[in-house]
DNA sequence: GCAAAAGTGTTGGAAATACACCCATGT
DNA sequence: ACATGGGTGTATTTCCAACACTTTTGC
């Protein structure tokens, strides 16, 4: 980043000091910013996002995404992990960030810009322990109106989890440690909205080699129980993809 | 977003009035924050990249991007076009948020976030009018280093747009608005840094369809000249992709 | 006529798709 | 026995990769 002081299209040519940019840096142009974490679980083959109740009150009616403004000695990464856990009392999971928000009018207490990101966790194995503003899971195709641009980062968010979970197996921290081919399925077909022939989608994963049989079955089903896997991390960091494939 | 005020891991259960919020986003947690510009260009069958002297003294040794800070009435988007503007007196490109990068360290003057954006331009139909702090053309691959976390900027911009150019027509904004298949295929060889067998390159480029045959020549050339086509937006616009493709 | 790049088709293999039957379990 | 989903194989098609010769122009 270099820096320079004019905002209406002057040109600038000069060369400066630290001292004078940081006062820049302090003075007038410094702006609020805040994280927005969309929490993704899958149960009852649904794709749910947690949401809360928006804490200010004028939208109190409204549901709203995970979010706090980023204290300045904070990392990004580390605001988004610490939201995750002040809301929901998890601790070690995918993150990744989607993008910033940046509109002018999209906080109605002034100027806040949002970086957001999204994050998956096994509903199952990670039981919410605190609920408050009536944190809980709602169903992804359900959701219409969120407050402030909260949907619109919904949006996005869900189109970038589509793209991401084709091309990485992140679906697997949805998931518990043992999981079934119909599970999976199930869980893929819900993220991409879709169904999927089952021979196909058995003969595709195991031709990439990265389950691991564990010799059990499921238990209690009400039918013929399928065998449970996991997924071999270890195995698919050494044969990553290349990708070279114009494909508009 | 929704607003809080703890950064330390306590919960909040509270509803907030909008004055309340207000005066947090008015007051100590407020960031500087700033945009940088990746300017994209190709010539001489080289992958090039915009880049000034840091006008920070400090840095003045380095090479840097182009950016600035972000004034607070102004939409993250319009600073990166005015960025663009004023350091090259361009107008008018394709211009793409890439991700922010929000290190505590990154920026010697205090904490500063930035978000990049990249932009691909043609150097040939676009001469730079504006030279100011040695402002040129550098070969992405002869850099090294760069002021801040420019680099590491640079590099993952690089990677966004290897991906994105596979999967949407971004590179024919690098191209005059006639071009011969041969200047196309160079393009993608220097993007991709691959080399790509020229009858199969043609050959999904015309099964796509979206090349308009423009009956006209190279001009010029010490061998046998080629056809011009210019891309056909409005064809690829009605015919994009649905992708689903699970591929790790 | 020679150098340099344009233009052009075919073939084999790999991957994706479509599709149907038998099997194991719970009720 | 029957309902439910598990488990398996094959034929077809589609896509991609590999590959060589003739043509047109400038010099």
């Amino acid at each position: 980043m270099h820096i320079s002081s004019t905002k209406n299209g002057d040109l600038i040519a000069s060369v400066k000091t630290l001292s004078a940019v940081q006062t820049e840096v302090k003075s007038i142009n410094r702006i609020a910013l805040s994280v927005d974490c969309v929490i993704f679980g899958f149960d009852e083959n649904k794709l749910k996002v947690l949401l809360i109740r928006s804490d200010l009150k004028k939208f109190h009616e409204k549901w709203s995404l995970l979010g706090d403004l980023v204290d300045p000695k904070e990392e990004l990464d580390a605001a988004a992990n610490r939201i995750l856990k002040q809301r929901t009392g998890l601790d070690d999971v995918y993150l990744e960030q989607v993008r910033t928000f940046g509109g002018i009018n999209r906080h109605p207490a002034g100027r806040v810009v949002t970086v957001a990101y999204y994050s998956l966790i096994n509903i199952q194995h990670h039981k919410l322990k605190i609920l408050d503003n009536e944190l809980h899971w709602h169903d992804v195709n359900d959701i219409t109106e969120l407050a402030f641009d909260h949907k619109q980062i919904l949006d996005i968010s869900y189109e970038q989890l589509q793209r991401r979970v084709q091309e990485h197996p992140l679906a697997f921290s949805l998931l518990p440690k043992k999981f079934s081919l119909r599970e999976l399925q199930n869980l893929y077909e819900a993220i991409l909205d879709t169904k999927m022939d089952r021979r196909n989608f058995r003969k595709k994963f195991f031709a990439m080699d990265f389950l691991i049989d564990l010799n059990q079955m499921e238990q209690d089903v009400p039918h013929r129980p399928g065998k449970l896997y996991n997924f071999n991390y270890n195995k698919y960091e050494k044969k990553k993809k290349k990708w070279i494939g114009i494909d508009f």
